[in-house]
RNA sequence: CGGGAUGUAGCGCAGUUGGUAGCGCGCCACGUUCGGGACGUGGAGGCCGCUGGUUCGAGUCCAGUCAUCCCGACCA
């Protein structure tokens, strides 16, 4: 058997890129830092798009859409904000190209065709949203606002990996705006909640939930809600976020609206968004060295059928009995494919899937139809057996819903394995460097602190916990007095 | 954006002192196979990343440029 994928002990990060590329996910375009999704990559993406879009609407929300482009003097608007993003955008400032004098078929940037004003495009949709707000918004009886959009956003950055970082991705954003501070706090909360939620239930990645440092708070945000997940790796990923905006945005834009007695009062905002990026928390948390391992909640295809016969009469007996499975499996709204592709053999097939992680295999053939039996295997733990062709597809109905279980509780294991209490500042870069994860450890609260352990460890705060218990203790950098244990990691 | 490396067939690679491009896998056809990545025979496929320079002649030397990977810096 040749191996496709470097082993992750070998080269984590190579591991990784081979897994995405290998596994047909995505591919490195010839634009820099771009990526393209390819149709099965794009499959786990829509499964994300449609549990979240559902789970959106069930609080309430709707959708719409937002111009890519945003005016200049509308993204500085907000300015912690613009300043946030300044050094990663890209700038739209000419709107015409014209043919080089001479060259034939050569094209350049046509001076004459300079924009009065440049166009920002979107880093994120802030300013063009509460631009818009603005005239939306005149009375309490005009809130809340709930608005989500699926988009693609572009983010100038220098070192890209494959949906962990790319300049341009795919996300959805959520822009609401309220009447007063507690229910956008209450948004804010709900929204992280339904993050939390879908991380877990559908992508069987634990989360912890927690708010972020000043130094780590989105730009132009009062509050940063973020759920945190743990890679195979020890590193740790922001997995959402939530943000509570306050007043910025509104009084930036002048978003006032007149409340039961008539007085102006500026908006409440809040916004929130999970990207592509947790295609790249799918691949790290559950894949292994045979390739990816996917959530039957988010497979693309959840059960394969692999034919196993002798000449063409053979795999027509088989496709016989293999289409009526088939028909029971999409009853059931299982995702099935049988795959009866004759340049391929068995052997072939079953690496195929594995790298793919289609997380039930079943294998039929001749020795099966008489037997009455039919072979199925587990993606999640590789174990084969040999079951009765009865009730079969009720079988794999539950045992989906097992996996699914089985994928969370691995992960979940494997980060309380690797979540450590942290007392000295001496065991906490030696663990960073021989066993790294979420280091559990106390600090003094301020962000010189912050920065200081950042710039000796390269360890940040992923977040305060929610709910995290109050704690005496000493903060492992300065000595000086903290009330509780913060969570610290090397992350993506 | 700094330091290092790489770019030759779809993929992985070789290509000597500069002389006009090869191997493995894959692909196509036919046949034999098919319960863990099959084999035989025949065949197709390359502007050597791109641009320019040196030279009688460049995959090979030089310059620039683009992209990718690794290490930094950056990353709400």
């Amino acid at each position: 058997m040749s191996k496709v994928i470097t082993p992750r002990e070998e080269d984590y990060s190579k591991w990784y890129n081979d897994l995405v590329v290998r596994s047909g996910l995505a591919d490195h375009s010839s634009v820099r830092g771009c990526m393209v999704i390819k149709p099965y990559g794009y499959a786990i993406w829509e499964k994300m798009q449609q549990i979240l879009d559902r789970m959106f609407k069930d609080t309430g929300h709707v959708n719409a859409y937002f111009p890519l482009f945003i005016p200049k003097s509308l993204f500085e608007a907000e300015e912690k904000n613009a300043e946030g993003f300044a050094k990663e955008c890209a700038v739209v400032t000419h709107y015409r190209l014209k043919n080089v004098p001479g060259e034939k078929g050569k094209l350049m940037v046509d001076p004459e065709a300079k924009l009065e004003e440049e166009l920002v495009v979107r880093p994120t949709s802030e300013a063009i949203i509460w631009n818009t707000y603005k005239n939306w918004i005149q009375s309490y009886r005009d809130l809340p606002i709930l608005v989500n959009q699926w988009a693609n956003v572009v983010r100038w950055e220098m070192r890209t990996r494959l949906f962990l970082r790319t300049a341009e991705f795919l996300w959805q954003e959520g822009h609401t705006a309220h009447a007063t501070r507690e229910e956008a706090m209450e948004e804010t909360r709900r929204m992280l909640e339904v993050y939390a939620d879908f991380a877990e239930n559908y992508l069987a990645i634990p989360v912890i939930k927690g708010i972020k440092t000043p130094n780590e708070r989105f730009a132009g945000a009062d509050e940063t809600f973020c759920i945190e997940a743990l890679m195979q790796d020890g590193k740790a990923l922001q997995a959402g976020t939530s943000h509570f905006l306050g007043q910025n945005f509104a009084k930036a834009f002048d978003v006032k609206f007149a409340d039961k007695d008539g007085k102006l009062e500026y908006v409440w905002a809040t916004s929130w968004g999970v990207s592509t990026r947790l295609m790249g928390a799918l691949i790290m948390s559950h894949s292994d060295d045979d390739g990816l391992v996917l959530p039957p909640r988010l497979a693309p295809i959840q059960v394969v059928i692999i034919p196993i016969y002798k000449g063409l009469e053979g795999l027509n007996k088989i496709r016989e009995k293999a289409n009526l499975l088939v028909q029971e499996f999409k009853k059931k709204n299982i995702s099935v494919k049988f795959d009866d592709a004759d340049n391929a053999r068995p052997g072939y097939k079953f690496a195929e899937y594995e790298l793919k992680g289609v997380p039930v295999r079943l294998a039929l053939g001749e020795r099966d139809l008489e037997n009455g039996t039919i072979e199925l295997a587990r993606r999640d733990t590789k174990e084969k057996q040999s079951l009765p062709m009865v009730g079969i597809v009720e079988h794999v109905e539950k045992l989906l819903d097992v996996i699914q279980q089985n994928i969370y509780l691995i992960a979940k294991n494997r980060t309380e394995r690797m979540t450590y209490r942290v007392d000295s500042y001496e065991e906490f870069k030696k663990l960073l460097d021989e066993k790294p994860g979420f280091l559990l450890a106390h600090w003094d609260g301020t962000p010189e602190t912050e920065e200081r352990i950042k710039e000796e460890t390269k360890a940040t705060i992923r977040c305060i916990p929610l709910n995290n218990p109050k704690e005496e203790g000493k903060c492992i950098c300065t000595g000086k007095p903290s009330t509780q244990r913060v969570v610290f990691a090397r992350a993506y």
